[in-house]
DNA sequence: GTATAATTAATACGTACGTTTGAATTAATA
DNA sequence: TATTAATTCAAACGTACGTATTAATTATAC
């Protein structure tokens, strides 16, 4: 074991995973303390408060995918060259941490992307805008990226379609917990294999697909 | 107004905004009834627990969206006859009522959708089941529809992909509350507009691309 | 080994929760 | 209008919450 099996440890994975399992207002710190095996008061010593607790998960978890998403990023754009980067390198950039992330350490990093839909939604507006914060310098450098990639698209077009990008994973890495046959195909290969090739694939077309016509909307 | 200004409609018309708004758990029941003018009894009377008004805040709005999806599908499979249905009409009828949804009475629509991104993680097992089995029938419907539209797919991938298409709508929809530009964009047009003409191109040539190679998944 | 700091532990505090109850009030029925 | 049903209301119940406090314990440094 690389960490240490502490009390902050602990306390960190059991908020993990219950924060995942029952959201984060519905986890009480008693049934939390108790699954860490550690006293109540532990929380409010190590990290001040439970939500002070939430955003250390969050951190804990996103601060070495980010990273690796940016070097990735670094390295592609690196081999591009001069050149216009291709696409498929980005996107890959961009999912395979992700994905590799839900695989580590005996399925604890697929509880956490279950946690990830939650967060986005669940919290408060301040724990929200810390939770953005984790995201600004990618969502930025790779906006970028793309622009590059795409240079027919305008840069809000490219931003909305980064968002159906993020959608599309976020809602597959959270429901694979809780669909059989999704989580078996997200499993199979050793990242992800299946589901992120067809992921790839299905964002690639998605971001090269032709600006729609700005004729009247054909809603009904 | 349609709807009677009664208690009944008043608690679900404040439900939907809290919950939304702050989640279901972190939502009382007295800043809801205090919201919605009644008396803090009214709900358990009315509904039976708060949990039962969950359920019914979700019907409410679902029912008619997902009659209206069945409804624009049946259309689109009707006008193509004997023929191999074409794609985009589908994706439309998954996705335009949705959008339609989200613009109606006063932006409460889009309020609306903001919960649907919490309520597939933040309740529990019981309440969830509720809440899919409101779907059940359209995604199978759906994913028969898709299924003949693109042969070549096999089931699960069909089905992967329609999740693809799904996260990406409900993060879009979920979003554009929080983000201004996005924002809008969504309310620009009488649907939706930009943002759905995007999604569903986006959403057309992703489901549309070509079934990835099955070589060794290049991760890293 | 003793002093000093860091951590863990038990317990209590004040608050807010969902729900229940029974009386007061309003609406419906005949 | 008299009677009954439906609804609203104020109040209280028991429970659980996050946090704070103070003492016991363990680790660190001299």
């Amino acid at each position: 074991m690389t960490t240490a099996n502490n009390t902050k440890t602990r306390i960190l994975d059991a908020a993990e995973q219950l924060f995942a399992d029952n959201g984060f207002t519905a986890t009480s710190l008693r049934m939390l303390t108790t699954e860490a095996s550690v006293n109540l008061a532990a929380v409010n010593y190590h990290f001040g408060s439970k939500e002070a607790l939430l955003v250390e998960v969050l951190g804990r978890r996103f601060r070495p995918i980010n990273q690796e998403r940016l070097e990735l990023l670094d390295f592609a754009q690196a081999e591009a060259g001069e050149g216009t980067p291709e696409l498929d390198p980005i996107i890959r950039a961009f999912l395979v941490p992700a994905f590799r992330a839900m695989l580590v350490s005996g399925g604890k990093g697929a509880k956490f992307m279950q946690l990830i839909g939650r967060t986005h939604s669940e919290t408060n507006e301040k724990i929200q805008g810390i939770f953005f914060k984790l995201f600004e310098e990618v969502i930025q450098r790779f906006a970028e990226a793309f622009h590059r990639a795409l240079p027919d698209l305008s840069a809000d077009e490219v931003k909305l379609r980064m968002h159906f990008m993020i959608g599309a994973m976020a809602h597959t890495l959270a429901l694979s917990r809780k669909v059989p046959w999704l989580s078996e195909k997200v499993h199979r290969q050793s990242a992800g294999g299946e589901v992120l090739e067809n992921l790839v694939q299905f964002a690639a077309e998605g971001m090269r697909a032709s600006i729609p016509p700005l004729e009247q909307a054909r809603v009904q």
